[in-house]
DNA sequence: CTGGTACCTGGAGCGCGCTCCAGGTCAAGC
DNA sequence: GCTTGACCTGGAGCGCGCTCCAGGTACCAG
């Protein structure tokens, strides 16, 4: 605990090494510290953090929209409210994907249905 | 009833134009009819199968696999039961995306209940 | 000290699913 | 007949989210 490789920094999260650069460049990642010689030493803070970025974008949420979260976190307390409404909205944005989800799979049921009746 | 010029055939099945001459030339769509002059005639049964399309599509069917799909519709009766296995599987694959957005949609609720005790 | 592997950077490339464009054709209304 | 707008084709381009590469450096085991 505390301190870890980016291979295993990489294994932890779930993401690339590819990708977690590539986060850190876009400015999703900002705290990775360094050693001497410049490898990447990432803590469990950033593996936590790491965790809420899967969720966000598993959950479809554009990485421009991820970004904005990461800027606001990084800002102090009075960002609080804007942070909550971006998670609140995207609360919405996911109950409203999987309701459509839920609707689309219903259609394809019943083309499962049909198949099963007028086949064979 | 029966007949419409590619601009309706768009507008009632939510593809853009381009979409559609898109999917006609990578085989998904192929019993479009054409006027003397060239131009697209689309039918009800063109519209009920951009219906489907639209349907996995939304669901998140890869391209290349609905091209699967389209092609055993082309094909006989003999198809049926890979046609029914190729929606059942989708089917599942829909039940598992559903099942982690729920599970990613309960982490972002907690977070948010977590801002809202701890904020302001 | 040496070897081997893990890691570094900047930048190019990729796969998907469209989307746009140029340059031309068709067809309905006047 | 003429205009006007919808449509045609082949092919290039785009936006997203990575992914790969070359050429070089760091660090640990023996």
């Amino acid at each position: 605990m505390g301190s870890y490789a980016p291979g295993e920094a990489a294994e932890r999260s779930g993401f690339s090494l590819d990708t977690l650069r590539y986060y850190e460049r876009i400015g999703l990642l900002t705290s990775v510290r360094r050693t001497a010689g410049g490898q990447r030493v990432f803590t469990d803070d950033d593996l936590s953090w790491l965790g809420i970025l899967r969720c966000l974008r598993d959950t479809g949420m554009p990485i421009a929209r991820m970004c904005r979260y990461a800027e606001l976190s990084r800002g102090g307390e009075e960002t609080m409210p804007e942070r909550l409404a971006l998670l609140a909205e995207h609360d919405r944005a996911v109950e409203r994907q999987i309701a459509r989800l839920r609707a689309q799979q219903e259609h394809i049921r019943e083309k499962i249905r049909y198949y099963r009746t007028h086949a064979v």
